[in-house]
Order: C-alpha cells, then sequence, then structure tokens
DNA sequence: CACGACTCCTGCTGGC
DNA sequence: TGCCAGCAGGAGTCGT
C-alpha cells in the first residue's frame, strides 16, 4: 500500500533509470484505471525523451519532451493507488494479468502493474511546472518532508478540525502522503490518541507529531532505500518493504513500548491501530 | 466549510 | 475442502 515513503523509493530508484531514455513505444492494456488513459499517449510518448521523475504527494510526474516541429512536451501523471507498481522487466517479458501499460525504453521496459485498478495514469501536456496544475496535483496539500511542514503551519491548519486527528492527518488536501499505516504509526510514536480532536491538542503536542511525522516518513525511505535496486528491477514479488510497525496491524498483541494491548478501531471507514496505554 | 459515507477494484482471509 | 462474505485501502465525489 503506497504511501509516501514508497513512491518516494519508487522515484529513486527509476529515476536514474529513466532520465535521458528515449521513449520508443507504448502498450497500453486496460481502458481505464480510476481514469480512462489517454489513448492519445501511444502518438505522444514515442520520441520523447524523459526530463524529470518527480514526485507530488503520491503522484509520480514523469516530465516528457520531443524535439522538433512537431515539439512534444507533457507530462506523465502517475499515481499507483493501492496496488499499483512500476518494474524495469527486459523487454519482450510477456505481460501478466495485471500489467497494464508498458513504456518501451529500448533496453527496457518499463511496465505499470496494479491488479485493483485504483491507479491512475495521465497526460498534462505543457512545460513542467503547468502540470501542478493539473485538478489532481493543484488540491494538494503541503509535503510533509518540506520547509512549509511547521509546527506553527500544522497548528494553524487543524485550528478548524473538530474530528479526530488521525483522518485529519490522512486528508490530503491537508498534507499530503500520509496514508493508513503512516498516520497510525506517526500517532504511535507522539504518543498522541488518534481519537482526539484535532483542534483540542495543544500546540505543545503538535511540536512533538511534527517531527514524529517526519522522521516515521523518512525511516520508511531509509528502509526502503536499501532495497530500491532489487525493487526497481524485480520483476516478482508482491511488495512494499515494511517500516517495524509499532502498533499497525497489531491489534491484541502488546504494545512494544508499555505492553498493553494494541487497540483496532475504525474512523471514516478505515481501520486505525492505537495503544490505549501510550496514546492519550 | 467540515466531515462522513459511498464508490471504484481484485485478492486474500476467515468462518462455516 | 470449498464457498462466499467481508475486509483491505487512496482519494474523488456527493450528501448532510
Amino acid at each position: 500500500m503506497p504511501e509516501l515513503p514508497e513512491v518516494e523509493v519508487c522515484r529513486r530508484g527509476l529515476a536514474p533509470e529513466l532520465v535521458g531514455a528515449l521513449i520508443e513505444g507504448v502498450d497500453i492494456r486496460a481502458p481505464k484505471l480510476r481514469h480512462e488513459i489517454p489513448p492519445a499517449l501511444r502518438e505522444l510518448l514515442p520520441g520523447c525523451r524523459v526530463l524529470a521523475v518527480r514526485r507530488r504527494g503520491k503522484y509520480l510526474l514523469v516530465d516528457c519532451r520531443r524535439d522538433g516541429a512537431d515539439g512534444v512536451e507533457g507530462c506523465l501523471i502517475i499515481h499507483l493507488g493501492m496496488t499499483g507498481n512500476l518494474r524495469l522487466v527486459p523487454p519482450g517479458t510477456p505481460p501478466a494479468r495485471h500489467d497494464h501499460v508498458d513504456l518501451l525504453l529500448g533496453d527496457c521496459l518499463l511496465r505499470y502493474s496494479d491488479p485493483r485498478r485504483f491507479g491512475v495514469v495521465l497526460w498534462q501536456p505543457g512545460p513542467p511546472a503547468v502540470a501542478e496544475s493539473h485538478p489532481l496535483l493543484a488540491s494538494q496539500g503541503v509535503e510533509p518532508l518540506s520547509d512549509t511542514f511547521t509546527v506553527d503551519w500544522l497548528f494553524a491548519a487543524i485550528s478548524k478540525r473538530g474530528g479526530p486527528i488521525k483522518p485529519v492527518l490522512m486528508d490530503s488536501h491537508l498534507v499530503v502522503g500520509i496514508g493508513n499505516i503512516y498516520a497510525s504509526e506517526s500517532l504511535f510514536r507522539a504518543g498522541i490518541s488518534p481519537l482526539r480532536a484535532a483542534n483540542r491538542i495543544s500546540r505543545a503536542r503538535y511540536s512533538v507529531l511534527v517531527p514524529a511525522i517526519r522522521e516515521t516518513l523518512s525511516d520508511a525511505i531509509a528502509a526502503g532505500g536499501s532495497s530500491i535496486r532489487d525493487y526497481v528491477h524485480s520483476d516478482g514479488g508482491s511488495g512494499w518493504f515494511q517500516i517495524q510497525a509499532g502498533v499497525y496491524d497489531r491489534a491484541g498483541q502488546p504494545c512494544l513500548r508499555c505492553g498493553g494491548v494494541v487497540r483496532q478501531v475504525r474512523q471514516a471507514g478505515r481501520s486505525t491501530f492505537y495503544c490505549p496505554g501510550c496514546q492519550h
């Protein structure tokens, strides 16, 4: 389940292989994921070179340009949804059931696979700066690993939020990249109950939460970073790397910090895990 | 505006 | 052993 760290690791793994590469062909085998995959990609992408591989929230942005009279310029917007992944495989590797899109890069194939098809593959024409004006990206919130994500900012932004803190942290229009797993883990690290109303948490406690979020995400990136090469080049295996979860998916098991029992509740339709002993 | 419910989809798990 | 209900979840959209 890709959250910000997984997408960032994916980006770091792909960038060295993709930047400068010439796109020779495109194979689209699924008509739609969450949205229709633009059929025009078949004409637009061949002949383009990859200029950069960026990340905005959980979206990957692949800037492309084809020089010449018909100069094509645009950005491939990719979201991995719940179960998506991007891998580099040898050309000619037969596609499996959920391998929906291939980009032929000459000496390798960039393959997008997504069993549940919650992902996104879209195209935003124009120079790289324009990509972020795409409706899906324009409404994205603050990057939690950027300098903008400060205690003051979060404390102010959250002042109107009377609901429980955990779903608020997962609101990508506020802060991007914090999904269900890292929301639970960050709150555990900070010792804050996921049930507590966001605007009933003191500034002092946000000064603990902000670095807890940063560290949770950074640690996960570091954990994944050690296996980037294997990940990007692997053509098998299910998965995303794991962080050592303190509470996530540990309902009924002893809390690693206090020995209490980890509890599971539902918030906004999602499972939340926390330790009632450590988190208040 | 804030917030929860619903929705998309498929694969895995657990209960009988 | 097999079947099926239920769950998993990112995030847009809609209704309250």
